[in-house]
DNA sequence: AATGAATGAGTCTTCATTCAT
DNA sequence: AATGAATGAAGACTCATTCAT
């Protein structure tokens, strides 16, 4: 008979992995990843420097949880449920989706804005990002073939490119940047 | 061997500047701030530690001057004759000065969004980002009033918007961009 | 279920016991003490790493537990029924009881030799090692003067050489080692 | 022109090196790698922590360093003039050279002594002691074939082996080891 | 102008040990 | 008797910066 059931203890496991995660990401978007020590991230945190190698192997693991679970969040913004045949109102609520992901995670993006371009970064992830950019690029130019846009594919990088550079300037400028606005523009775009 | 004038002493000068300066930001470009050493940039530009000691004050310092001498850089593809009445094919040279500036100088492209979200780096530049960027909004913003845009603010912000997300897609992936295409899309939009 | 009887519970200590100084012993050998961790031994014990904790006080004391216990066991190997008169079958018995413990306690071996040097391990086994070792050379020079060998102080600092070595060239290349053969060669030489 | 020329930088550079590695051999060997930190090292070789990197890539390279020169030192002493045909002479001095070397270099004996069953520094140093060791041997078997000795090849193991236990016993024990007189009975026994 | 040896503060990481349950 | 979360001290290693020459 442990002393403890082993439920209470996943859920220790639970709380203790979501609070490291919650504290990481909030100091790797905004100091920086290389700027954020274990120390930092366990004095916020309110635990010992040890107890963070108890939950993950490593700093870059750890980093590797915290995108990944961005990365996760995201993906629930945007799914689209007809595979096949995806319809305006379907494309306006996956622009929605997105900018509402902004919105939501704006820590997230500071960080993957940051940390994209390190090769470092890149092999940590794996082909996973290039995986769901492909995706999302193949949802896109089906939509706009059927509505018979002239060119599918452009239309499509345009798009996300533009998705990315809303982010960041609402992400550097949350007050004054006109998101909603910005949302009828994108919208009479397409 | 005759002693070297000023001259050739200050011409030393310039050429090892610049030459630490390429070199920094090549390896922060690609590999990140932190990542990249003192060692390795001496290394790499062939020089000893020291020097670099006696061309900068400190890695900050050096950090510094690399942003700011492509901001300059950048500054040139976007110059405008008349301030005050910008007409089409004007605003079409700017779109086109900033890709053109997008594709020449993508290791600043990629220094720069690696580090614009950190306070540290804000601090280091102290204001000349925001009074740069708001010459940029109100010269946009005019033009756009001269066509009688419904939202000239809006579409301001966006097209800038725009510029970044392009530059991003762009340094992330230049062989597949349609950096091209995009430009005539983003021509028609305004 | 009936609660366990005292003997029981006595049984069950014994066993952990020994696993856990088995484990140990075993880990510490291949890997050395330094490089084994107690979080190691608990995993390959399949025990906790606190219930280490309640078989032993520390890690130094599970090390000396270790030592102890295979000093032991290589007693067991010496047994001379006459100490005072030590006839040449009884010599080869000794013999043949150093090299059959050798051939049995490989590991016990292996962290002898790699920690005999240490004065932090010297301190915790104190003189009992120092006392055996006298034992033995008091107890050959008594047969070597019986034999009315020319130096039998030599000898026996020679012969107990030869021990160590053959213990230390079986270990580390016990394939290839003709230990019978040069258990022959020994028996030989006195 | 360089304010230190080459030759000084060497020259600081061999010195350095040669007390690191000594400085590092005695504490190594008295103390046990494991429980001799780089600052400890530094310490006794009263120079700062930083600087020992500058020397070598790591703790383990540094341990490697000790160990290939102690070989280095140790082969001196078995220098062999005529490979094919050794004299009796010759194997005297043989043994005279590596009970010398024992003599001259106890702490490279305790440390070689305290790692050599640890597969972690089998790794680092790769196949080198087994192809001096195989060296030996053949040596050595050569010789006692000559000799017309029945058993040339368990001879040679048993002589190895000797060695390495006389060379334990000599440094557990220096002030009442009679090495000497050992050197006789081994000289008689071949 | 130029070199590279030297420093030491700061970082990640490990691990023996404790403790609530 | 048993568990594993939690702690904190200690260690390897990095690197911006200084300095004698």
């Amino acid at each position: 008979m442990p002393p403890k059931t082993e439920e209470q203890f996943a859920e220790i496991r639970n709380e203790k992995t979501k609070l490291i995660m919650e504290t990481a990401l909030q100091l790797f978007a905004n100091n920086g990843f290389d700027n954020t020590s274990i120390s930092a991230i366990a004095k916020h945190a309110a635990i010992s420097k040890g107890l963070m190698y108890n939950y993950f192997d490593s700093k870059d693991s750890l980093l590797k949880a915290v995108i990944m679970s961005g990365m996760d969040n995201f993906m629930h913004f945007l799914q689209v449920e007809d595979e096949n045949n995806i319809e305006r109102e379907e494309l306006i609520r996956f622009i929605d989706g997105n900018l509402e992901s902004i919105k939501q995670n704006t820590d997230y993006y500071k960080l993957y804005f940051s940390l994209v371009f390190q090769p470092k970064v890149f092999s940590l992830l794996g082909n996973d990002f290039i995986l769901i950019f492909e995706q999302l690029i193949n949802k896109l130019v089906l939509y706009f073939s059927q509505k018979e846009e002239k060119n599918p594919y452009v239309k499509t990088r345009l798009l996300l490119a533009i998705f990315d550079g809303v982010g960041i300037h609402y992400i550097s400028d949350p007050e004054s940047f006109p998101l909603n606005d910005i949302r009828e523009l994108i919208i009479e775009m397409i």
